[in-house]
Parts: structure tokens; C-alpha cells; sequence
DNA sequence: TTGAAAGCGTTACCAG
DNA sequence: CTGGTAACGCTTTCAA
């Protein structure tokens, strides 16, 4: 139901003078070609002094008298002069600017994590410029080639889902660009990385559905080609081989389309093998998936099947049922991957592979993970609204 | 519960060799103080030629021999030639980058937009400058003088909660700087602006709750200092006028805290007046706040009270019960807003307001708004977890 | 078709 | 304490 244009629209586009502007008591009129801004040089000239003293007088440099440093940077401020950032970052040889290679922003965990790198790069004085690879390799290596040369002082890096190799970034690394990996993380880089234990997480959580009954469990994950789904894979698999359980292959589900496909595979998964009672979720998106497919084909949580799953959703409490969730330090992962990264470019030392950390998920038991299992395969569909 | 290291850690910290590694190939240390990576002179130099030929070869420029062509393309692909880009930046006064100020980045709405603007930026070889407000004005104030000179060639903003002048903002369009704001804009600077029509959702999404029975509907909001927030307050005046009824401040809830915050500002509301029958949410957050505030008051929706909001949540149809919403396009601004950006950029002509665009928002009807209401004030809680 | 030189705006170095 | 000069890496005249 898309809201029409019946009630009088009053007139939220509106036509401006657009000519002269007065605000803060100063007067700039809207023009093009731009008002070039004032240069260093201009400023020199407007004092009567080199553009050397200016530049010594703006950075309060040693050797210069009070009273020129007044002057300048009472006029500085006065013609609301800014430094040129690309000009003195050629000269100085540093952007001031760090690059956050991530799948995606519209996710929790990494718009968390990009938080939490934001605080950091903020208290440094830094800018982040954030590139997207959806997922996508190619999208991947090409946006980590533009990358280098100047534009940024260091990267921090979550790999794309299909990564074949961190080629691309062995460039970056050798010209001396400091890298850090987090979260999806390579294996055959010698940096350093941020990761979560993914593997106890991951053994934790199925031991969890284990031991509330659960004897189908199946697995869903994005992608077997980087580490981090393995480890969570096999702390599944060790989980498994704890209660006696050997791994059946079929319960085994990897599937990386949109949200749509990847509800539909679970759905066919669920029809094929109606004795699943237990779903682990390697993604947060995942876990949503599953509760659609239940939803769908009418199985109830957690009567008929318990559903648990990686994720950072604030509002896994909100869900019916709530949620039980596997949840990732995301911030705090952003922050101390960010903290390494400025390490590395402060003291301008290369970062090791041993100092990697590795920050606790946090398994956190909710609704959908609780009570004993009813084997009941005729539940009626989920109704939670009242009609 | 935090997951303990009882189980064994195989060992996801790991050392690497790190003197040597061979890909693709290509043998290349890790070394410290940086390889410095290839300039365009040593390129020259190593090929027998001048610099400026070599630039020109490499842009595919006029008057170069298809031969020293060849020779210098292959030469630079060999060394992994990448152009210095505050080099060339510096020099053609363009930096291939854009600025997007917005007050945060993990919120629905933002990271839509964010993908939407990416789309656009990636197809005309742009960069993503990232800054956020974090609802602050200082913060945006600071980072938006950062913006001046030279770092980006155009700049997309939604304005911080408490922005209290876009005086900023025209020192940056005054310079030139083409500016675009979106969904939280500016009414005070001449410049394209692209919104979604709030007046007329916030009509209707009270006229539905109205017309679904209720008499005292309360209105959440975050902010009274932007226009948009005003916007929609004037639609939900204008609908509640529609129905006979008259304006009860009251009933106006304005609250920017932190979401247990705001939480707690809901249920205090909700039990000083216990005659609200529903509850219209400006933002996402405050509709999740206003469904928790009533989880824990213990009143049912949609029977107690119905909730409808202004969200982009994906997963509002697995909420209990689902959630009615009014949602904005947020890929669609972002890419509309990059769009007008760009056309600014390359055709090195100002914005003007008339270029300002108006997309509709989509009222969604769930659980959440659905049934008459009962005036029942000691149902129980809602329990919807089986323990 | 190629090369030399100037310059983008800044900062570092060395004289004075 | 201040000023000139060179240089960061590139592109763009203008000359050869």
C-alpha cells in the first residue's frame, strides 16, 4: 500500500532566493566557479610574510615570535583558512586517512565494528574511507588496488565471502601499508588479525541444542572458502563428536544468495529431512532465514525445532520467539582492530601475526532454544498476530 | 553467559614465517621501512622516456606511438603501477572522493542509504569519505570543516539530531563544494534536498490507527529541531484534526536519549496516562523502545495499544507481533541523492532547490496495528517463549 | 611523437 | 626569528 498523494502536500520542495545568504553575520554570495579558497600563499601575501613563516606559525612551530603566530593565526581564522588536505598529505607522505574494506554496511556487526573504528580513527584524527565489496572478489581486489599509493595510511580488512586469495593484498602489505584483518580473516597473510573464538562459540552453541535434546542438527553457513566458517564448522563438527554424534553431510547446508534463496534452501532442507530438530546458524542473516522458512512451513520454535544462531540483532529479545544468539564483541573487535592498525601506523612498525587477538562471543539462551523437544511434525502454523 | 576456553583452542593465533612469500609468482619481502611503490618517474626512467610521455601513454592520451604505448602499459602493469592520488588529486583538483556526513552508521535507514550512495559512487569511480555526527553538533560541525579544501569534491548529509544552524555547511557550499542533503535536511541553504514525504506518511499513519479504533494516540519523537521531525509532527496534527480530535501535549513524547532511555520515558508516559490506545514512533528506535516499554509494562499489542513506526527494520515481520511501519526508500534517496551529487560534480554546475525530489514513503499493515482495540488494562504479559 | 619545465599547495631545510 | 628554495608525484602546457 503505497500513501497517496490524497492530503495536500504542502509544498515540501520549495524555491529558495538563493542569492545572498547572511549568516553569522557574514555575507557569501552562492556562485560558481567557486570562491576559490584561500591558500597559504594568499594568506602569506595578505600578511606581508613567507608562506614558510605562515605554515611554522599555523602548527605553532618553534622559532616563531608570539606576536607573528597572533597575527597569523588571527587572520587564518578570520578568511577561514583550512590547509589543503591532498597538498600537505603529498608532502608529508601521510592521508590521515585509513581504508575499511567490508562486505557490507547493512549488517550489525559490521556497521558495530565500524563504530567501533570510528571512535579510534576519531581520537587520531583520522578519516575512514569505507569500501563495500558485496561479497564479490573481484570487487574486492580491485577496490584494495585503488587503495594504494597514498590514499590511505592502513587498512582494515573483513574479507568478501569469496575469497580466493588475499593476492591483492599481499600488494598493499609489501609497499608498506600496515593491514589488519577482522573478523573474516586470512590464514596466509603474516599480519595481524581480529577475530572471535569461533570455534569454542560455535561448539558451544551446538552443545547447547545438544544437551536440550536436539539429535538432528544441521548447520547453515555462508561459505566454506574462508577460514572463520570453518572454524565455526568444525567447532560444530567437535560438538557433535562429544555427544556420540557422527557428522552427516547432509545436514549440511551452505548457501549464500539473498535472503529469499537462502529461506527457500532451508525450507527444502527441512521438507527432505523432517527429522531436523535443531538449526545453527553461522550468520545472523541466516538465522533469520530459518525462522522465515519455520514460520512458512508452519514448524514452531522451539517446540519442533530449536534454532540458535551467530548474530549481533539488538533486538534478538523482540523476535517471537526470542532468539538465541551467538554474539560477537563487534564494537570492540571494530575498536581493537583499529587500535593495532594505529599502532602499527604511529610507531610506523609492521604489525606481526602475534599480535593477534582473538575477543569472546557471548552465548546468550533465549526463547528459541528452550524446552525440552516435542516431536510433533503436525503443529499448526505460527499465529502471533491477532487478525 | 560467557563462553569459557574449556574447550582446547586450536590454535587460531598463529605464527607465520614472514620473511618470504610467493604468489602469483611474484617474490616480495615484508619489508619495513616500505618498498617504496613505483612513481611515475622511475617508471619513466626505467623505460628510457620522460615522465610526461609516460603519463600520456598510460591515459591513452593523443600523439603517443601505439608502440611506446604498448611498451609503457606493459612495463607499468609488470612494476604494479598505481598513480600517487593525492598526487594527481593535488594537481587536477579533484579528488574521486565524496563525503557522506551522517549521524550514524548502524541504523537501517543510514546503512541503506549508504549502499545506495556506494552504487552510484562506484559507477562514476568515486570514493566513500565516511563521517559520523553521532547526533552531535559539535561533531558535525568539526568534521565538516574538515571537509573543506581539496579532501572531497562533493558532500551528502543528513543533518545530527541536535543541529542547531547549517552555518557549517554554507562555508562548504560557498566554496563551491556541491552539497546534497538528505531525509534530515536543512531548510535554511539553497541546496537539493531529497526526502521522502513525511508530512503525508505521518498522516497516514495515524489516520490508520484512528481509523483502527484508537482515540488517544501518542506521538514519539526524537527531536523537535529538524524540519523533517516537524514534518511529520504537523501530520499527525493535521490527521488527529481530521478525526474531531484536538492536540493534547500531553500526548508528545520527545525523547533522544539512549534506548533504555527512552524506554523508560515510554513507560512512564504509558502509566501516567493510561488511556493512550496507540502509539505512533517517529524513528525505528523508538518504535523497538515503545514495543519494549510495553513488554514490560505487561500491555499487549495490538489489543492494549497499537504501535505503528517509522522503520526500515527488515525482519519487522518477525517482531511479536509483527510490526506495522511506515518505510522510507532508503536505497532509492541515498542513490537519488548521489545522483543529483555527481551531476553537480561533473557538469561543475550548483545545485539548485528546484532539483529537490520527494520520495514516498510505504505504509506496511502488520500485526502490530491489526484487531479492535479491547479495552482490557490487566492482560498479562506477553508471553510468547515457551520456558 | 617526445621532452622540458612549470605548477597544484604544502612543508622541510638551510641561510641569513 | 624569518625567508628562499626545493621537493612531494603528477599533469599540462609549450617547444623541439
Amino acid at each position: 500500500m503505497l500513501v497517496s498523494q490524497a492530503i495536500p502536500n504542502l509544498g515540501s520542495v520549495q524555491v529558495y532566493p538563493g542569492f545572498l545568504l547572511s549568516l553569522q553575520g557574514s555575507f557569501l554570495p552562492f556562485s560558481f566557479p567557486p570562491v576559490s579558497s584561500v591558500t597559504l600563499k594568499q594568506l602569506a601575501q595578505q600578511l606581508g610574510l613567507a608562506s614558510s613563516t605562515v605554515s611554522r606559525a599555523l602548527r605553532n612551530g618553534a622559532d616563531i615570535s608570539a606576536e607573528t603566530k597572533r597575527r597569523v593565526q588571527a587572520m587564518a581564522a578570520e578568511l577561514h583558512y583550512q590547509p589543503h588536505a591532498y597538498a600537505s598529505g603529498l608532502r608529508n607522505q601521510l592521508s590521515h586517512t585509513i581504508g575499511v574494506v567490508v562486505p557490507e554496511v547493512n549488517d550489525r556487526f559490521f556497521s558495530l565494528a565500524i563504530d567501533g573504528i570510528e571512535e579510534v580513527a576519531r581520537q587520531n584524527g583520522y578519516h575512514m574511507l569505507i569500501c563495500l565489496t558485496h561479497d564479490s572478489y573481484d570487487l574486492e581486489a580491485q577496490v584494495t588496488r585503488q587503495l594504494t599509493r597514498g590514499r590511505v595510511d592502513g587498512v582494515l580488512i573483513s574479507l568478501a565471502g569469496e575469497t580466493q586469495g588475499p593476492a591483492h593484498f599481499e600488494q598493499l602489505s609489501s609497499r608498506g601499508v600496515p593491514l589488519v584483518f577482522f573478523d573474516r580473516v586470512s590464514d596466509a597473510l603474516g599480519t595481524a588479525t581480529v577475530t572471535t573464538n569461533d570455534f569454542d562459540a560455535a561448539y558451544q552453541a551446538t552443545e547447547h541444542l545438544l544437551s536440550s535434546g536436539c539429535r538432528r542438527v544441521a548447520y547453515l553457513l555462508m561459505s566454506g572458502k574462508l577460514s572463520i566458517g570453518n572454524q565455526r564448522q568444525r567447532g560444530y563438527e567437535a560438538a557433535l563428536g562429544a555427544h556420540g554424534l557422527s557428522l552427516d553431510p547432509d545436514l549440511l547446508l551452505e548457501s549464500s544468495g539473498s535472503n529469499d534463496e537462502n529461506t527457500a534452501a532451508i525450507k527444502t532442507l527441512l521438507q527432505r529431512r523432517p527429522d531436523i530438530d535443531g538449526l545453527f546458524a553461522s550468520t545472523g542473516r541466516l538465522a533469520l532465514s530459518a525462522y522465515q522458512a519455520c514460520q512458512e512451513l508452519g514448524r514452531v520454535i522451539p517446540q519442533d525445532i530449536k534454532v540458535i544462531g551467530f548474530s549481533n540483532l539488538e533486538i534478538a529479545s523482540l523476535l517471537a520467539p526470542p532468539l538465541s544468539t551467538v554474539t560477537q564483541p563487534a564494537y570492540e573487535i571494530g575498536r581493537e582492530a583499529a587500535r593495532l592498525l594505529f599502532s602499527a601506523i604511529i610507531e610506523k612498525k609492521p604489525l606481526l601475526a602475534t599480535q593477534s587477538m582473538e575477543l569472546p562471543a557471548e552465548l546468550i539462551v533465549r526463547g528459541s532454544t528452550m524446552g525440552s523437544p516435542v516431536v510433533s511434525k503436525t503443529a499448526p502454523a505460527q499465529q502471533l498476530a491477532t487478525p
